[in-house]
DNA sequence: TAGCATTTGTGCGTATGTATT
DNA sequence: CAATACATACGCACAAATGCT
């Protein structure tokens, strides 16, 4: 006769006050107070389903100010992905190199549709961030967050949010855990940028193909990197 | 001074005691009572730690049993684009297509892969899958199940974990929301198992770009359906 | 079958910390 | 600076589920 576990219970009504009263993120949720009350439970019940909810980002909680709805973000993914990798002691590069292969087969594939519906504007833009990281690459320096940034803009143009969330979010996974067992720097600076100054030159000459080449070579050199380290060479 | 919340530490915490102890998927924590002892907080704020790890499935807690490392799937994906897809009030159809293009994507993108790996021992299993399909076709019934199952097996032979849970994490999103708008039933199920075994056909003689094609025709399918559902053609 | 020990689930009261007004 | 509203944390007691004797 196994009754449903009162949180879960709580985390499934929550979910559908926001739904029926088609609150969006960053709107306010009732307080603890006003949960128990209507849902007719303790305090301690109401605050382990919030803290579920709030690690799958559905809801938001501010220390002594209030419960909001949350942004639903990937982040939920990022941490599971996280420990995964991390959790998997045999095999250390393989739920790497796994996350990379998604990776590119996404962008790959996107390309080729970027290629069609990018705008001039968006062009500039990307030639934009190639300009600034050949002056970062001047100066020895590596640029993570200019890579990152290349690629979120350059499927913006894409109308399609979860994109550029779910390729965020795995670069974030790599990064993470590509850090926490100590990486080598990105090597030639002037490489990787060549390689992103390709692809803006074959997106604007609308060559499909190019790009898709482009950008799979682009992989091959991530590839290389992490094998590279796999094998402990810093 | 803003201190670091209590359970947010709490869930490092136990996140890397899993790490530092090897534990594997199904190997037992600490008690809540060891946990509160070792740490030196109250059952709340482990129980509260525990429920954020529970939801992210990096912990499985058994009532009257015990509290155990967990699997790390993509559960809470699969709740936050549900969530994410449920909560867009205005363009109701947009956040499914999201999906169903991340979904097309990659499956275009890796069958040219799976062209290369299949053995023919997974085309035996392709094979059945399709012809359980037919049996089920025969007599009027959809076969959500069969559906999935075949995109599983298909990629099952690429060697990498993360694809068909990624895949069959969308799948069920789509599904889920799919039919809690009231769909449509899968028109003409012959079609769908034309289609299907179109791919497989193209997978034996090694047809990479035939197989592609063949998904992509596949997904064609799909979104008119999606397509014509959110138009409340029922 | 019954009973017991262990472990998680739920509820309540209270004190403290924090942000807004 | 004070007051208010709210979340955070703690401790205890009891309920419920599970496994084992």
């Amino acid at each position: 006769m196994s009754e449903e576990p009162r949180t879960s219970r709580i985390q499934r009504q929550v979910v559908q006050l926001i739904l029926d009263r088609r609150l969006t993120a960053g709107a306010p949720l009732p307080t603890e107070a006003e949960l128990m009350e209507s849902l007719g439970v303790s305090r301690n019940s109401v605050r382990e389903a919030l803290k579920a909810l709030q690690a799958l980002d559905i809801v938001e909680i501010r220390h002594g100010y209030g419960t909001y709805v949350g942004q639903a973000s990937l982040t939920p993914l990022v941490d599971g992905l996280t420990f995964r990798t991390l959790a998997r002691h045999d095999d250390d590069t393989g739920a790497l190199d796994e996350i990379l292969q998604v990776r590119e087969v996404l962008e790959v594939g996107l390309i080729r549709r970027v290629a069609a519906t990018v705008t001039e504007a968006e062009l500039g833009k990307l030639e934009d961030v190639v300009t600034r990281m050949e002056s970062a690459g001047g100066t020895g320096r590596s640029f993570p967050e200019l890579d990152r940034e290349f690629h979120e803009v350059l499927y913006a143009s894409l109308g399609n949010d979860l994109v550029p969330q779910l390729l965020a979010a795995f670069w974030t996974v790599f990064r993470r855990v590509s850090g926490a067992r100590g990486r080598p720097d990105d090597p030639s600076p002037e490489i990787t940028v060549r390689r992103h100054r390709d692809i803006v030159d074959a997106l604007r000459a609308r060559d499909a193909e190019g790009a898709q080449r482009a950008m799979a070579v682009h992989f091959r050199g991530i590839e290389a990197r992490a094998a590279q380290e796999s094998r402990g060479v810093g």
